[in-house]
DNA sequence: CGTTTCCATATTAATATGGAAACGGTGCTTTAAT
């Protein structure tokens, strides 16, 4: 049995790769664990993520469901996959309703191996209804780690996919990612309902990409100092109107000239930066949300076609942005975690080549990452309208145009309450994508009591990584062992590609006794993972309580950390 | 959480003060009218 399958592993790599090429270990790693065990693979873009659920689609055989945050990636991924031979397609509200009919036959009758599809797509009734034939064996999880960055507040249908995909007959599940700290991964894992998880990580470390920090007076100065950076590195004059003491002068450690993206934290910063960036003779691309689609996509492709080679941008530059020669990453104000903001730094080297990523901060431009942090869950009074509704519904559920009207809430407000219901484990998915209560007669007020602990819990999380972000921006010690160590790898040397290393400020390690990775338990702080440790200090992932910095001294006087 | 904007009020009737309110990021969907 297993050695048959092994076969059939190796003759899909062939067709997938080509005759005699190998896998890479970790693309190796995440197949075999795929053969007993739903399977988290975290291993950095050009890593060969793509083939890998390639391979396991051809093995598992039937139709793949891969879903994929955004319709500009399912469409690229389609093409990619398409010419490699298999037969995939997308299912979006961009489709004619003929094209969709069409897609979803296939799907049915064993016409299409990958059908490609966001959350929001998977968990309508109608497509559920629509593939309830469909001989579906894999679900396919494609930037796993906006499960848990979008699911909690903005794109609530991420915490339905699970279910959504066992319902149409998933046996397995593979979620991929570039980035995921402990913290992540184990959001992932359990909003996706992974059985027996097998987490694979492969070296996320980027060691060509040079990490440095500088600190502005305030929003002005670091406007001003981002600017002279980047017009340094572009080989554009310096001296602007403004250029005020800040120094612009060219840097032997970073690579001169090639492309570039600017990150700032809103709309308006887009602007104002690129005016900036203009008056020292640059071009610059804006990028964000608000813009029209047509604009953003025809930005997009000039900058990935290296048509222009800098883009000043908020988060929504990210996803998709495959150019390999990206020489750096500049932050004007940080992001609001460190997974997200080495998932944005990550967009630079791509090419193995020399690479340099600079964050430029003033010390209170946490506020943002602050703010979102506080997140934002269903009120508590629609909580009490929608557990009625379901209770009374019984086994056979209701479909959420039903419960919309009953409950009397918008469809975006419902998405979310029953994703926060979905997670305290009080709804799942039925026949046909309706949601269904799953059993228990708490109040609909109990049930609030649950979701806003739930909230809860998930801000003193996201506010403790915030002070990770003011931890790795504030530290003289190497930066790269403290982004990774707080990653969930360990760097014991220092690395010798940051500023504080360039300075001879980063320290040695001496061991303290702990060491990342070690589990953990405080006697008020419950249970967690040493995620960092220093001369004379621990961090420790609490689950519940995130992540949380102790003195070593007290922890050994009074004995405050067990090994468990 | 922190900053900016707005409005009402006070008082050297044209500007200052202060308190409240608004705003800040990520994208799927789809409906109705051209």
């Amino acid at each position: 049995m297993a050695a048959a399958q092994r076969e059939a592993v190796e003759a899909a790599v062939e067709e997938v790769l080509g005759e005699g090429a190998r896998l890479r270990p970790a693309q190796a790693r995440a197949l075999e664990a795929l053969e007993h065990a739903d399977t988290l693979l975290v291993a950095r873009s050009g890593a060969g993520k793509t083939a890998v659920y390639q391979v396991a689609s051809r093995v598992a055989g039937g139709l793949t469901l891969v879903v994929s945050p955004l319709i500009a990636l399912q469409r690229d991924q389609a093409r990619t996959l398409v010419e490699g031979g298999q037969r995939a397609e997308v299912l979006n509200s961009t489709l004619s309703a003929a094209r969709r009919r069409d897609v979803l036959r296939r799907a049915v009758e064993g016409d299409l191996d990958l059908l490609l599809l966001a959350p929001e797509q998977l968990v309508r009734e109608q497509t559920a209804e629509a593939l309830a034939g469909a001989d579906v064996r894999l679900l396919v999880v494609d930037e796993a780690h906006v499960v848990s960055d979008w699911g909690h507040d903005f794109r609530p249908d991420f915490l339905q996919v699970g279910a959504a995909a066992r319902r149409l007959g998933a046996d397995r599940v593979l979620a991929l990612t570039a980035t995921a700290s402990p913290a992540v991964r184990r959001d992932v894992v359990e909003r996706l309902g992974l059985r027996d998880a097998e987490v694979v990580v492969d070296d996320v470390d980027r060691p060509n990409i040079h990490l440095a920090v500088r600190a502005a007076e305030d929003a002005h100065a670091r406007a001003l100092v981002v600017a002279d950076e980047v017009a340094a590195a572009c080989g554009a004059g310096s001296s602007g109107d403004d250029a005020d003491d800040v120094r612009g002068d060219a840097r032997a450690d970073r690579p001169a000239g090639g492309c570039g993206i600017v990150y700032v934290q809103t709309r308006a910063e887009v602007d104002e930066l690129a005016a900036l960036l203009e008056r020292r003779g640059l071009e610059p691309l804006r990028y964000h949300g608000g813009l029209p689609a047509a604009e953003r996509s025809r930005v997009g492709d000039a900058f990935l076609e290296g048509e222009r080679d800098l883009v000043v941008a908020t988060s929504a530059f990210g996803m998709g942005v495959d150019r390999a020669d990206v020489r750096f990453v500049v932050h004007s104000g940080p992001a609001p975690s460190l997974d997200a903001y080495y998932q944005e730094v990550g967009r630079a080297g791509r090419d193995g080549e020399p690479a340099w990523a600079l964050l430029v901060h003033t010390g209170t431009d946490t506020s943002l990452g602050r703010l979102y942090a506080a997140g934002g869950g269903p009120r508590r009074a629609t909580i009490r309208a929608v557990v009625p509704a379901l209770q009374a519904a019984g086994a056979e559920g209701l479909t959420r145009a039903e419960l919309a009207e009953r409950a009397d809430v918008s469809p975006r407000t419902l998405s979310r309450t029953l994703g926060a219901l979905t997670q305290v484990g009080v709804v799942s998915t039925g026949q046909g994508g309706r949601s269904v209560w799953v059993d228990g007669d708490e109040t609909g007020t109990q049930i609030a009591d649950r979701v806003e602990a739930e909230k809860e819990r998930r801000r003193r999380l996201d506010e403790s990584a915030v002070e990770m972000v003011e931890r790795y921006a504030g530290t003289d010690d190497c930066r790269r062992r403290l982004l990774l160590e707080l990653l969930g790898e360990e760097h014991p040397e220092r690395c010798g590609a940051c500023d504080s290393c360039d300075a001879g400020t980063a320290r040695d390690v001496e061991d303290a006794g702990w060491h990342g990775g070690q589990r953990v338990h405080h006697g008020r702080f419950g249970d967690g993972v040493v995620a960092s440790v220093d001369t004379d200090t621990v961090t420790v992932l609490f689950e519940d309580e995130g992540y949380k910095t102790l003195g070593v001294r007290l922890v050994e006087e009074h004995d405050l950390l067990e090994s468990a």
